[in-house]
Parts: C-alpha cells; structure tokens; sequence
RNA sequence: AGUCCCGUAGCUCAGUUGGUUAGAGCGCUACACUGAUAAUGUAGAGGUCCACGGUUCAACUCCGUGCGGGACUACCA
C-alpha cells in the first residue's frame, strides 16, 4: 500500500519551518538546485555584502526575499543560479563601532593604541555578528551559497582592486588633486558629513556680509558696455557672506540665461558716481523702486535716499568671459584669472545675481573653476608646498611662512602686513574676545575706504560647527586621489540605458541623473581600517608608482632592499601563483605595514606610500572582479561571472553600490554590471516612522520568524506593497496573511487528504482528458493555466508582488471559496466513479501547480505542500518542490467563454443569496424558481451551462428565462459613452439627457428596431444598440437584485412540499452536528430516531431516503418514545424535537 | 536646494490606452451558513480619489503649479 497524503492537526507554519530546513540539510537540496537543465546556462547574481558588525533587522528579510525569489523562479526554470556570499569588512562604520567600543577618538588612533592593534580590533569586531546573520539566512530560506563567501579584508580581494586601480592608473584615470571639505581647525581634521549631520552642529551665527564691487577692465570683450556711460568705469557687485574669503577670489560667475542691467547711481558710502551690473530681478533689493524719480542733481553724499537709473541690459552669456581688476592685491594668482564665468548654480534668490569664486573655499567654486581653467589663489610655503592663503588652523598665511622669492615675486608686503596671521573667525584663536573685530569686518571696512564696496550688513544664518569643539567648521580644501569617472560619463549612461531597473523611474531618474551630473570620484579617504591606496610616491611627487598585484610589489621591495631603503621584505614568503589563504596569509596589505614598506623610484630616490585609504564604496562596486581573484584566478572562464543578470538591493544604495558596480564595470570593461536590477523601498513601522533601536519600534526578525515562519513575513513582504515602494510594516499584516493565504491553502489541502485518503486516491488511475471533465473542474484547469501563464510573465519581468497577489486571489477567492465550495458533495461519500476521479485529479493539480507557483516566494510551506502531494502519488522523482520545473501552461486550456460563464453564476449565485437574506429565508429553505431576464442572445446559452451549479449553491429548484421583454420587465437605458462620445464630442451631455428621458415604451421600439433616431439643436442622431446598454432592473411584483447588465428574480413562495424538504434539510444539519460533537468518524454507520411530532411528521416520512443518504443513517424512524442513549434535543423552526443518534455496531 | 518615490474608505492596498455606481482585504455592526471550521457568505456604515489650475464632450487617470510624507545627494554667493 502507498503512502498516505499527510493529515495535520493544525497549521503550525513555524513547526513546518524547522522542519522544511532538516529536510533541505539532509538531501542537500540547496547544492542540488545548482545545476542546469535543458542546457539552459547560468544565471549571474551578485549579493551585495552586508557587514557583519551589525545586528540583521527586518528590512534585511525584504531584501533578501526578494534576492531570494528571482533566484528560485530561476532554478526552477532550469537556470544554474550562481550566487556567492560575501562580506562587507571595511569602512567608517566598522571603525566608529569600534572607536565606541574602546571609548577612543579619531586622534587616539595611533598614540593610545597602535594602528596594528586598532585594525586587528577591527578585524574581529566586523566578523562579530556572522552568526546572527548565517542563522537569519538559514531560517528565513535565504539560499546564497555560504562555502566561499568573499571577504573583503583578504588579501585576495584587496590584490584585485589594486590590481583594477592600476589599471585605471595606467590609462591616466587615476590621479591627486584637491576637494573641498568640511574641516575643524580647532581639531585639526575633516569631518564627515555625517558629522556635519548630528544633531546641534548648526548653529545660528553672525555674519558681516558685503557687495564687493569688481572693477571691469575695458578692452575689446567689455568693450559694449560703455557706450552710454557717464562713469569711466564699470564694476560688477557680487554678494558674499564670507569677506575672509575675497582676498583668494579668482572669478566671477553669472547666470548664462539670466538678464543684467547696467545701473548708474552713485556709491553711498564714498557718495562717487559708479555705474554697477546686477541681475535685473535684484535690482529693487539695492535700489528701491520709490527712488527712481529722484533728480541726480540733487543728490548730496549721506543721502539716504540715493538715485538710479538703468542705463542697458544684457544676458549673463554675453558677460561671459569679460576681465576685471583683482579686488584685493595682496597675493597674485596664476595667469588667468579674473574672468566672469557662466554657471547653472548661480540663482537670483539673493544677493546680486553674480558669485564671487574662491576656488580654494567653496566646493562649487573649484568645480567651475577647475572646468574653465580658472587658476585657485594659493600661495608657496617655505617648505615648497603650495596651500591656500588660510592655513589649516584658520589663520591668514603669515609671511614668515612663504617661500622668499615667491614673496618677492607675488605678495604685495605693504598691503597685505595688517592682515597676516590673523584668525579667518575670532572663534579659532582663544586670545581673541568675541567683541574682536573680526577679519571680514575688517576687510569690509577696507574696501569701504577704497570705494570697492557698495553695501555691508550683519546677517544671521545657520553654519555647522564642529562637534568636538563647538567651533566654526571651515570649508577647506584637502588634497585627495579621484578616478576620473567624468571620463566615462557619456558611456555610463548610454550603458545605463541597456539596464531593466525595476522600478524603472530609478533608473531614467535617480540614477540617470545622478551619471549626467556625474563628478570625478573622491576615492580618498584618511582613515584606519580599509583597504590601502596602493601609491608610492618619492617627497616631491615627482615620480609614483601604482602597485597591481602582490607579486609586484614583492618585486618592488627586493629593488628597494637593494637600493638600501629596506631591511628585509615582508612579502618573503609569498610565492607568485599559489592562490591558497595559506599563501596569501604570510602578510597584510593593511596599514600599518603597507606604511613600511618604502620603494625605490627608477631614478632610484626613495618612495612613500600615499598614506589615504580607499573609499569603502570601491571595495563592493570592485566585487564582481574581486570575488573571482580575477585577473590572479578565473581569467579565462570570467565571463560566467560577468556581468551579473540580476541583482537587488535598496533604494539608498543608487548612488553606492549600483553606482561603484555600474562604474568600475564601465572603466574597466566597458560594459554593464548588471542587467537587471530591483531597487527597493525602507521597511517602516506600521506609523511609517524609520525604525530604530533607539525608538524600541525595530522589528526583530528572528523573534518574528519563530512566531510565525518565513513563509507569511515573506509572502506579506513582497504582495503587501511593490518593492519600491516604502513598506509600512505591521505585524497583524503578516498574521492575516497567515489566516487567509496560508490558513486557506492548508484548509484546501487538509480537505482534499481527507478524502483522498478515504477514497486512496493515489493519482494512479489514467489521467481523465480535461474535455470529458465537468464544466466547473474545465473552468478552475481553465483559471489555473491563466494564473501559470501570468505569474510566469510576471516573475520574468522581476515583478513579484503582482505575481504573488495572482496566486494569493486564484487560491482564495477561485480554488477556495468556489472551487470547493460547490464541489464538497462530489468528494464525500458516493461511488468512486469517472467524476470523482475527475475531482480529486483537478483538485490534485491545482494544489501542486501552487506549490510550484508560490514556491519562490515561500519556499518552507509550499516545498511541504508539495513533498505531501508527491510522497503518496510519486509523480515528480525530485524530493523537493525547488528542484522541479516551473509549471508550462496549456493555451489550449485556457477558455475565456467558460471563465465568463462562472463569472456570471457567481455573480448570479451572490445576487440571490443577497435576495434571501433581505427576505430572511434560510438558504436550507429550498425555492421553487428564480426568473432570469436575458440581457442578448448568448446569455442563456452562457447560462444553462452552469445553471445547476448555481441552483446547488442557492438551493432553488430551477430557472426561467424571461426573453420577452416588453410585459413584466422594467427597464433601464445608459449612454455608452466609449462610442458615443468620439463621434459626438460636445453634444454628449445633451445626448445623455436625451437618452435617460427615454419613456419605457420609447425603449422597447428601440430594442425592436434596433435604431433610434432624434434631433439635437436640429442635428440629427441616430442611436443603435451598440451606443446604449439597456438593463432589466424590476420586475415588479418580484425580489429584484442587480448587478451590471444582470438581473435576477427569487420566488419566495414557499410551498407544503418546499417546506417539508426544508424541515428535511433542517435534520440533516442538526444529525451532522449531532455527529461530530458526539466524535463519530466521517465514514460510521448510524441509526436515528426522531420523536413524531405534527410539525415534522410529513416532512421525515418523505426525505427520510434524503436524510439517510445525508448523514450515512441506515435507519432513520419516527418513534414515540426513547430508550438508550445519545439523545438530543434540537431546536426546529421553535419547535424542540428530541432525537437518538446512535452508531451502529 | 536638486533628483526620485508616495498621497484613493479608520488601516493596508488595487484601479489596466481618460468613458459616468471608484474596488478588495482587514477592522466595526447585523444576519446567515457550516462534516474544509483558528474558515465562509450576505448586507450596512465608511470616499471633496491631497489642493488648485489646464487639456477634453468627459480627468482618480494626462499636463502644470503647489501642499504633505519619505529616500538619496548636496550645502552654495
């Protein structure tokens, strides 16, 4: 004998998880759905490396979710999903994390503890939490293959992207330059911008701001500008909130679109005539429009009412390129300098509409500086180096500090005297009080006195302060390495372009724009614990040299021990072409050792590391490289790795990840990264706050797997909202998924090994052709082929949640609530016939086909649904519903006539039970007829042929069809305005009118003809069926329901032989209740005895063959009195009966 | 500030090329049904489809401008 089809008490989907999970362990399931079948190939996905220093949260279970189900849709279409696990070990978090834990700062580094000591603190702590997170992808079913995962502090991984940054440095891509950063004088170091971003660092300060005027030089480019005006000279104003930073301006930028206007008045603090240009839609903030009238003769210097007139205007591109005089002649610049430039940024807000550019003070500035060859202001230090002219502690340079001749050459000593080593802002010198004049109030006053000024004010806005010393933060520049990305700009988007983003507004929005914006790659970054700049330059960066490979830079050193820079080397024991960890584990490439190792230049000076880490963003963007060892292992079969078909992660991670794999995939090999990406959304509490442990809303995902399984959380995940969008997360959410989805699908199942079992179906018998099934196991084959064919071309489109939400409402609402639901009777009791066997084969396929639809989305309960089903039947040789293919769908199947059909009788079945309930009639009640109006000549073809299962379900006798339609039907006409209202345009609402105004007999003509012609505003109409809907809505006299153009009518007399047949009805249930509390199984034998009373005589002496067969009674008798036991008292129609129920022997 | 996402019932979400009664589930209320029962059915209450403007005979839907929530990037005279 076979197996049986599992029976369970209960659903315990949790149980079921731990269970799924032996099951996997002991057939090595996972390492058998890495195969390919039908020659199908690979399928590349990369996991994006989660760091391990901290604890996994429930967002980690939707990303992985929805990894995890592209990854299982595509095994099971044949695919050899590859997909290798990896870590993410470097980074500022991973050194934060540990700074806190060892209550240091930054500074400690390297005086309190060693820098070996803090990066071997690192090491450890970032593995800390490996467990968690191999424990969380082991119970939520997150299938990555865990043997190799790629570790990006190993030497192998570090040897491939110093490898892949030589070959950027090769081709000149590679190079140091400057940016502008957020820098503390007072604590001498950068910061981060998520410490510009802590709470409390912007404060509101007190600025002195002033207009500088800029004296234009006038020659051939300028040279339109003067030939209306009174004044020798023309000057520019330019607004800045930072005077400290004038003396290093280089440029001037205008808006190319926007409109200037030359302007004669005079200067209110030295009361000379100047003519000033301005943006024309600032021109009332200077000069206020109630003094345009003003006489120019009358004006006397202190007036405070000042005259103006505009004497010309002009757009910023024809400004473009004019020279002027420098400002402040302390230091001179390179040549150059001193042109109007044109730049995007530049707005009318405030200000004046021109920008004064200090390349070397503003992140902006140096951009458009540097794009149009505008030079930085900096000045030669004594010890060869050049700097801006502040230094890094916010002081003016003093003059002590400069190289000599540059002095003789470029610094105007007597000028600049009274402001060397001065603090920029009072706040840096502790000397200093508050009430100090400051440096830029002093710089005002100057260009007061010189004329070069045309208004100074205070003015308060918000600056971010330091953190540690609560000082000024000071925008300075720092040098750093790039990877001229902007290079490769123009290709990055037209490869962007070839990605399939899902949503695809990620793509074309964020991240295309994000590429055409692109900016070189800041690639520097001054911390510990990362993955070391491979540079080795001598003192004067004169010469350098980029190291690609371990074997490389042991060369390297053996020149240098023979140039007598090092002792012994490092790197003696590695041996070039063993890729074993033993090999690669003889030495670091981390600081601090990288740091002591010095090489020699060809011209045999002396080398030293550049002392910068790389940015962490390079270590994963670089992974799909760096995860083969490629080029040192994988080079000739790279391109099964490369480049990946699928890969997912979250939104924030556009300008990271996607953005580093994107790029380094371009540079390197000209070609995309990825093909198709999902970018989800932020999971949030159920208030739509951002979680976090310091709120205490965080969801712990292990606590919530254990309650309920990974099936719901997941299944929830992924249909509750698309990916993309921001998840609300709420845990009652997940438990109504486990209700309706899973509840109803194991109550399905449940029903169906009951009876299978009692029958011992085995699906053994020959398969019974789907067109010698009933109409209704037709139309469920019917439903089920529609929903493979539309979850498959939802998966292949990577859209899970319309997928799932297909399966979830095919499962609920079609298997379910109808399916079984009018089908019950066919299953229990009865012969096992041709019919039966027809049933539980449709009832079989349909809860294995799920089990393969639902599969990736919820792997644990659908691989059990699916071992039950196949276990007793033997049908797949696979053990797992994940190493079966993906169901192919029959068209021939599909049949759209009959899906109609059912629709029509589950409406019509819905609309009656509306009918009874409104007249309080139990549906137990039997009913003589409904009356059915028929709306065209189909329906009732349409209808016979689910008449009886909508008679069953209602329980009504028959049917009648009302096809003449002019005596009892009352009827209604709308507008079809799909066809009207082309062809008619604004006469509509007239026409719509007209229609509705139709008398019924006007309808009942036009029904018979089939036309209907009329006037409106002496344009004649003509109207023909197919521009109207006409709908029976009352049939007077009746109980009437509707629903779109159908109609129903219940006969609620209830006559003597209806009524019998109910009270009939009425023993059945209560027998079976009686039954079941009593604990008979479903298949005893039983005896009943009701007391004869008046009320029910009839009706029992009639059905009693009914109840019989009902309630599998083999005597069902009237008596008048009771022995024995099992005797009830039921309650019919208010009448108490009693009754015995006993099982026979 | 820029870019992107979102805004429909108390809650979570559908709403397909614009077409006239805007849907589902949950929750609430009432009544039914029940040998699938931690289910199920029917009905009721609950909507200015964020606002305003435009296109159109017709806008939840298309366009524009705001407002609100969120994400990322940036911090500017």
């Amino acid at each position: 004998m076979g197996k049986w089809f599992p029976e369970y008490k209960g659903l315990d989907l949790s149980q079921i998880n731990k269970d799924i999970l032996k099951v996997w362990d002991k057939n090595d399931t996972f390492h058998k759905s890495i195969r390919e079948v039908n020659g199908k190939g690979e399928f590349i996905f990369y996991e994006g490396p989660p760091s391990a220093n901290g604890i996994p949260g429930i967002h980690h279970v939707m990303a992985r979710t929805i990894k995890d189900a592209i990854c299982r849709f595509k095994t099971q279409c044949g695919y050899e999903v590859k997909r290798k696990a990896g870590w993410d070990t470097h980074g500022l978090p991973v050194e934060l994390g540990v700074e806190k834990a060892l209550g240091i700062t930054k500074e400690d580094i390297g005086t309190k503890i060693s820098i070996e000591d803090y990066n071997k603190v690192c090491r450890t702590d970032v593995m800390k939490y490996t467990d968690l997170w191999e424990d969380l992808t082991r119970k939520m079913g997150y299938w990555i293959n865990m043997d190799h995962p790629y570790v990006t502090y190993d030497n192998r991984y570090i040897e491939t992207l110093w490898w892949l940054l030589k070959q950027l440095h090769t081709k000149g891509y590679l190079y140091q330059g400057y940016t502008i950063q957020p820098y503390s004088p007072a604590a001498g170091t950068g910061l981060s911008s998520h410490e510009l971003n802590l709470p409390g660092c912007y404060h509101d300060i007190k600025d002195t701001t002033c207009i500088a005027l800029f004296k234009l030089i006038r020659d051939k480019k300028s040279g339109f500008l003067y030939n209306n005006t009174e004044t020798s000279d023309i000057h520019m104003m330019a607004w800045t909130t930072t005077p400290w930073t004038l003396p290093s301006n280089t440029a001037l930028a205008v808006g190319k679109e926007i409109t200037y206007i030359k302007v004669l008045s005079f200067n209110p603090y030295s009361g000379d005539p100047v003519t000033v240009i301005i943006a024309r839609d600032l021109l009332n903030a200077l000069f206020p429009e109630s003094n345009a009238g003003l006489d120019f003769s009358e004006y006397k210097p202190g007036d405070k009412k000042i005259p103006f007139r505009v004497l010309g205007e002009f757009t910023g591109g024809e400004l473009q390129g004019i020279n002027y005089e420098q400002l402040i002649d302390w230091i001179k610049p390179a040549e150059g300098a001193f042109r109007v430039l044109t730049g995007d940024f530049v707005t009318t807000e405030d200000g004046t509409g021109i920008v004064h550019i200090a390349p070397t003070f503003g992140a902006d500035d140096y951009r458009i500086a540097t794009e149009n060859g505008i030079p930085p202001l900096i000045v030669k230090r004594k010890d060869g180096s050049f700097s801006p002219m502040v230094d890094k502690r916010g002081y003016m340079v003093p003059i002590a500090d400069l190289d000599e001749s540059f002095v003789k050459q470029s610094v105007n000593i007597n000028t600049y005297t009274g402001f060397e080593a001065r603090p920029v802002k009072n706040e840096y010198d502790d000397n200093l009080s508050p009430d100090t004049e400051t440096l830029d109030v002093k710089i005002a006053v100057m260009l007061k006195q010189q004329g070069k000024v045309f208004r100074i004010e205070k003015q308060i806005h918000s600056y971010p302060h330091c953190w540690r010393t609560d000082k000024p933060v000071l925008y300075y520049p720092l040098d750093a390495w790039f990877i001229r990305t902007t290079a490769f700009r123009d290709r990055m988007i037209e490869l962007n372009n070839t990605i399939n983003w899902k949503p695809q507004s990620t793509g074309t929005g964020r991240f295309g724009k994000w590429l055409e914006n692109l900016v070189d790659w800041n690639l520097s970054r001054s911390r510990f614990w990362g993955t070391p700049l491979p540079i080795w330059a001598t003192e004067d960066r004169k010469e350098e040299k980029c190291i690609g490979s371990a074997a490389e830079l042991k060369a390297e050193i053996e020149k240098s021990i023979n140039a007598g820079f090092m002792k012994n080397n490092p790197l003696g024991k590695f041996s070039e072409g063993n890729n074993s960890s033993e090999n690669y584990e003889t030495f670091d490439l981390h600081r601090p050792f990288v740091d002591d190792i010095f090489l020699v230049s060809d011209t045999g000076r002396k080398m030293f590391r550049e002392p910068d880490l790389i940015d962490v963003w390079f270590d994963s963007g670089a992974m799909p490289y760096a995860q083969a060892h490629y080029p040192f292992e994988n080079k000739d079969n790279f391109h099964e790795m490369f480049p990946a078909d699928y890969i997912a992660e979250g939104v924030d991670q556009t300008r990271g990840w996607f953005f580093t794999l994107h790029a380094i995939a371009t540079m390197i090999s000209d070609s995309v990264a990825f093909k198709n990406i999902i970018s989800n959304g932020l999971v949030l509490d159920k208030n739509g706050n951002k979680m976090s442990k310091r709120l205490g809303n965080a969801v712990d995902p292990f606590s919530a797997i254990d309650e309920y399984g990974s099936d719901p959380l997941r299944w929830y995940m992924i249909t509750n909202a698309q990916p993309w969008d921001n998840l609300k997360f709420n845990i009652s959410g997940v438990d109504e998924v486990k209700r309706k989805f899973f509840g109803t699908l194991y109550n399905t199942y449940s029903f169906f090994a009951l009876y299978a079992n009692v029958d011992n179906f085995r699906y053994a018998e020959k398969e019974i052709p789907v067109n010698e099934r009933p109409e209704i196991d037709r139309w469920i084959i019917s439903l089920l082929n529609s929903l493979v064919k539309e979850v498959g071309r939802c998966y292949d489109d990577y859209d899970l949640t319309r997928a799932g939400r297909a399966i979830q409402e095919f499962v609920t609402e079609n298997l379910s609530n109808w399916y079984v639901r009018l089908n019950r009777k066919r299953y229990w009791g009865g012969e096992y016939d041709k019919d039966k066997l027809a049933a539980y084969q449709t009832l079989f396929v349909c809860l294995e086909t799920i089990s393969r639809l639902a599969a990736p989305i919820a792997p644990f309960y659908m691989d059990r649904l699916f071992i039950d089903l196949n276990d007793a039947t033997g049908r797949h040789k696979e053990n797992s519903v994940h190493l079966v293919l993906f169901p192919i769908y029959d068209e021939s199947l599909i049949d759209k006539a009959l899906e109609e059909r059912m629709d029509i009788a589950q409406k019509i079945s819905s609309m009656i039970l509306g009918l009874r309930r409104k007249v309080s009639i139990k549906v137990r009640q039997p009913l003589a007829r409904i009356m059915v109006p028929v709306p065209d000549k189909y329906f009732k073809e349409k209808f016979e042929a689910v008449k009886d299962l909508v008679l069953a379900e209602v329980n009504v006798k028959e049917v009648e069809y009302i096809d003449d339609t002019a005596s009892i039907l009352v009827k209604k006409i709308k507008p079809n305005f799909k066809t009207l209202g082309p062809r008619y345009g604004k006469l509509m609402k007239e026409i719509s009118n007209a229609i509705s105004a139709l008398t019924p007999q006007e309808i009942v003509s036009f029904e018979n003809t089939g036309n209907h012609p009329f006037s409106i505003n002496s344009q004649q109409i003509v109207l023909t069926t197919g521009d109207v809907e006409i709908i029976s809505e009352d049939i007077p006299g009746w109980q009437v329901a509707n629903d779109g153009k159908l109609t129903v009518a219940l006969d609620i007399t209830v006559s003597d032989d209806l009524r019998y047949e109910g009270i009939a009805r009425e023993f059945v249930n209560r027998i079976q209740n009686i039954r079941k509390e009593t604990g008979f199984d479903v298949t005893d034998k039983i005896t009943v005895l009701i007391e004869d009373h008046d009320f029910i005589r009839e009706a029992v002496t009639r059905h009693a063959a009914y109840i019989r067969s009902q309630t599998l009674a083999t005597t069902v008798n009237l008596v008048n009195s009771f022995t024995g036991n099992n005797i009830r008292e039921v309650d019919i129609d208010d009448t108490v009966i009693r009754i015995s129920v006993i099982k026979n022997n």
